[in-house]
DNA sequence: GGTCATCCGTATCCTTGAGATATGGAACCC
DNA sequence: GGGTTCCATATCTCAAGGATACGGATGACC
């Protein structure tokens, strides 16, 4: 037979007690039951813990090495309840964001550093990928957060926007309007086109080709690249032309154009999205700071 | 409510099997108690542990934590009987030494021996690990004595310089200064290192660094591993090179250099760490016995 | 796509054993 | 020697742990 802990914090009230009368009154119970699992346990150990006289209860010196014992198992097992639950809560342990690389640009450092420190005991991991990607991860768990880009509706999901942007167009610096102040999207109808790709997330992709469609054509892509900045690089290279992000202007080299877009109300939103039924503060605690920014 | 040890064993089993049925013949009972058993569990935590769907079961990160702790308190609550029986037969307990690896080369087995001789009735165990895990196991009780290196101080803890090393540089045996005499840190400006993990022990860590800080810059840390004898033998495959305690001459490969620093006042401790309020005869004579060698 | 097998949960019943009550016996006090 | 204290023994009760039967959901297979 296996002790319980039962057997262990009845061991310890009557070897604190040194009285199996007062100890039972500690326990809420009867003296008998109590003597009976003092006698159970010593059994399972092979050896008195006691020495009892019919006027006085010693402890022998295996009950007082297995007193010590006793008291740290119990303070671990409490321990470790405590501690599950806290990580249960979002209040220890990991927390995984995956966010696309232009929330850094729109001011996501922020919102961490508050997460940081309203939560000093959880470890927080960042992964930049794709917005697809992210929604995946998200779904199966391996993030606890993303921080995407015009991510599409998912019943598992619930977001809040973290920023909203309009588009503008990234020209090489000898395209004949690299210097204007503002121009329309159809001035690049015959412009080819370097462009992000479709996989990264198809809403994205939906919105960002808004201003040409609004302006009567589908862009002529001629290549497409894995980031944004790599993108104004094949731009400034001059492969072609692009539509993007407003806050791509924080990656693009300064030998191309950035140039806003008249006559269009597309925008492009950056959102933060957690699975719905979790409920833990960690997770609904980022938009709170991510409004607060 | 407060768990038994009967839920613990029950979610080691569920835990491990991932599966209640075979969990169920596992443990020789039915399986809709285990569950109930196991629902409890969750109850009295506040968090679930498992994520079920109707064909699978896997572990929460709660579960996950509490997975490991339920088989160390499992296992502590079994140790502590037999330690028990065993003091009740006129043996004299068990006595654990947390100990760093290097410890062993700089004489630790010494102080074993003679602790042997003079306690020939003391169950002595030895566990190797960290600095930062042993000083863990120390405070909680699990180990009754530490060997560690450069280890943070603590009000709980006190301790003894059991040994006092310099670094010296590893070097792959193609490196230019591989069969130089003595070299100073700053030559290592630019090669890459291997290094032992930043976990291991935060003030270890610092100490190990500081011959390349005194040098004026930060070494370029392209790898860690688990234990010196490892980083030894990455050196030695061409990953790059490493700054180490002097011990860890008696683990590298015969094909690296171990050079001298100069230059540099850098050392390492190793010490002999106990609990300030431990004052057993087998925890303050180890001291003692540490000196006499 | 429909049937089947798998696997966890729910509902109900049963049985074990923890705990209560009553009592006994040894030691100490006066 | 009677009284008191205190732990052990004996018997009983009832809560709770465990078993059995069944249902619902999901993935597999034909």
């Amino acid at each position: 037979m296996e002790p319980e802990l039962r057997h262990l914090r009845y061991f310890v009230a009557v070897a604190e007690e040194l009285h199996f009368g007062r100890a039972a009154v500690r326990l809420r119970m009867a003296q008998p039951p109590l003597s009976q699992q003092i006698r159970q346990l010593e059994a399972m150990i092979g050896t008195p813990l006691f020495v009892r006289t019919s006027r006085s209860v010693a402890l022998t010196p295996a009950g007082e090495a297995y007193l010590d014992r006793c008291r740290r198992v119990l303070a671990t097992v409490a321990d470790d309840v405590h501690e599950a639950g806290r990580i249960g809560r979002g209040e220890q342990g990991r927390f995984d964001i995956g966010f696309v690389s232009s929330a850094i640009q729109l001011g996501l450092a922020g919102p961490i550093r508050r997460f940081r420190e309203r939560h000093p005991a959880v470890h927080l991991r960042l992964h930049e990928a794709y917005t697809a990607h992210i929604v995946d991860r998200l779904l199966n768990g391996e993030v606890d957060l993303g921080v995407v880009r015009d991510a599409d509706d998912h019943d598992d999901l619930v977001g809040t926007t973290f920023a909203t942007e309009s588009f503008v167009a990234v020209l090489p610096a000898d395209h004949p309007h690299a210097g204007d102040l503002a121009i329309d999207a159809a001035v690049l109808r015959d412009d080819p086109f370097v462009f992000f790709p479709r996989v990264a997330g198809e809403r994205a992709y939906q919105r960002n080709l808004r201003p040409c469609l609004e302006a009567g054509y589908t862009p002529k892509i001629v290549q497409d690249a894995t980031s944004w900045a790599t993108v104004a690089h094949l731009v400034a290279a001059g492969l072609g032309v692009t539509i993007a992000p407003a806050s791509i202007s924080a990656v693009v080299p300064a030998s191309v154009g950035v140039v806003p877009l008249t006559g269009t109300e597309a925008a492009t939103e950056v959102q933060i999205l957690r699975r719905r039924q979790d409920d833990r503060i960690t997770s609904t605690g980022f938009e709170a700071a991510g409004r607060a920014s």
